[in-house]
DNA sequence: GTCACCCGTGGGACCGCTCCCACGCGGCAT
DNA sequence: ATGCCGCGTGGGAGCGGTCCCACGGGTGAC
């Protein structure tokens, strides 16, 4: 690509490493009898297997990955793709978690986390090609958008690939997420357990799954309580704090009565508890906030936000295993795995 | 490693994508000159470029890293290590903002990112070898302690290293840090123009050159102002917001007439709002506090915190920068680069 | 005792690229 | 005309692994 026109390095400090013919001539056995005893072969001597051990202990031999991949057209890493403008919005526990969660997932296996943010939307459309052109053996992809093509062009590309979260419902592809809409339910009823009724919420954008699931959730606990989840006691927000405060002001012009609100992110809620208190108005006495994720914001947030946990580090984790799966077992076909959201009460509701 | 003992993967969909070859019969060149354009050699004729330029285009060619590397001894790629155990980076948009600055920085040179979390010891002191395996042109650390070993280690085996921030005021290698030291003098500067004169201030771990350095910045501060700073001033703390509460706790006790804090971080001076409030002292009224870092925490403390802010996402470029300079340019020697500091006032202070 | 078999083994043939050497050819000085 | 230079070029020789085929020697069946 660009880095055509650059500069050339220099070759690499020529501290030549061991390789496997070093290896195999000081353990005095073949070239092939080494490789066997490095990728665990079973049909090895005991003795040709110790011998080879100890040589690539004396030598501090490390296999050449480039070497290794040449042949086997395997990389033995995975992208995680993360679309760059969408970073601001979670400068949140959640990108750091479920990256957490997918190391841990990997490091077992043996594998290389490649980090992939991609700047803008020619960067992305390119990623495809690029992303096919044996440099990962698998790719994970965050914050997916329901327009967003890239997943199905990768897939036509025959790599294996998992999300987190679903672009609608009818998703196609191998992905994790956690149970939005059995999160959003539960806050909610929790705010009528509180005795509250006039309880409106604000909504991620809606040409996000997830952000629609929260509202199904919110929705459905509303029915269920018999109540009515009338239009104007939903306000579109976009996870950011400004556009919480935004919808919370329309909410509260359109609903001076309001006794509730559920936000679907704790950064949106937080923006929520400053309008709110900017209107004179005491949460939780006057009105209840309850927010979404669970972030390091809902603990800070005065009073601190009651808010619905998602198990971040088991997602990412889940989705390393997905994908490795899908990486050894080729066509294993695309699972779907939704893991359960927790309400940790605190005082804001 | 362990992955010896793991099943094996499938190799690769036998999608077989073009190779050099490929684009050089097609272009009618030989493989020297195919190879030559894409490197952007200047010794091609206007022909043959295009030739094999338009052969590219047509068969989607991309060329495979493996076998670049196998010969070249270059990955173009670098590993970003985070000790896992630093949580405390993660729950921050410290974490996020650098590395969307090395991102940043690196894809201009068409270098990929490989993310690595180093969980535990054990895994932690094998990093080195593993890296050095011709596996990263580069790495970049973030959250070094000053006992941590692995930097010299790398620099032993050659491998270009930059650090996010330094282990000591002696630091032997290439470093990007804010100015600490000025961002605290000018924090406190800050209080005192405001009129404050017993001003405290809660440190983080002193074995952390940052916080050496944020001390540093404070007491210069003081000391410009003809006041003294009086050891019974200066708390201890861990960047938590419980050591934060500890802290203040403690400055209140041994001086009840302080009239302002600084804390080295923002969590910190969160807790030391907490219990300024619990003793009935009114924040910036009574106590004026100034926090470090303009996390996420400080636009969401009651009052919102004044705060130092850091230029992360510069920060992550310029690391990716002198990395990339050190791998292209052996041996440039190792420099250090501080960023600016910016103190952001809101109403704590 | 002979033969078929199996197990462990060595090493050749690649994988797809870069590097570099040698070569052809036109232009310029001799 | 002859030589030399230098440019653009083709293609061989690896880089360090894995894969697989062929082979030697021990074993058991006949």
């Amino acid at each position: 690509m660009t880095a055509a026109e650059l500069p050339q390095p220099h070759r690499t400090a020529d501290v030549r490493r061991p390789t496997l013919n070093a290896v195999a001539a000081r353990a005095g056995v073949g070239r092939g009898t080494a490789s066997r005893v490095i990728n665990g072969s079973p049909k090895v001597s005991a003795r040709s297997r110790a011998a080879v051990e100890q040589a690539i202990a004396e030598l501090g031999y490390v296999p050449n990955r480039a070497a290794r991949s040449l042949v086997t057209r395997r990389t033995d890493s995975v992208a995680l793709v993360v679309p760059d403008a969408e970073t601001r919005l979670f400068s949140e526990p959640y990108f750091s978690e479920i990256i957490r969660g997918v190391s841990a997932g990997l490091a077992g296996a043996g594998m290389q986390l490649l980090l992939v943010l991609a700047r803008d939307a020619t960067e992305y459309a390119r990623l495809a090609t690029y992303l096919s052109a044996q440099r990962v053996d698998g790719v994970l992809m965050m914050a997916v958008h329901s327009d967003d093509t890239l997943p199905d062009r990768l897939e036509e590309l025959a790599v294996p690939t998992v999300l987190a979260g679903r672009r609608s419902a009818a998703e196609p592809l191998g992905h994790v997420r956690a149970d939005n809409a059995g999160g959003a339910r539960v806050a909610v009823e929790h705010l009528l357990a509180g005795g509250r009724r006039a309880i409106g919420t604000i909504t991620g954008p809606l040409d996000m799954d997830v952000a629609r699931a929260r509202l199904d959730g919110y929705r459905e606990a509303l029915r269920d309580a018999g109540l009515t989840a009338d239009e104007d006691l939903i306000a579109p927000g976009d996870f950011t704090e400004e556009g919480g405060r935004a919808a919370m002001r329309g909410l509260l012009r359109r609903r001076p009565g309001l006794d509730a609100v559920f936000a679907a992110s704790d950064v949106m809620a937080s923006g929520a508890v400053l309008e709110l208190r900017a209107a004179g108005l005491r949460v939780p006495h006057d009105v209840a906030v309850v927010g979404f994720d669970d972030s390091i914001v809902a603990r800070h947030v005065d009073p601190p936000l009651t808010s619905v946990r998602q198990p971040l580090q088991e997602m990412g984790r889940t989705m390393a295993n997905l994908l490795l799966d899908e990486i050894t077992h080729r066509g294993t076909g695309h699972r779907e795995v939704i893991l359960p959201t927790e309400l940790v009460v605190r005082e804001s509701a």
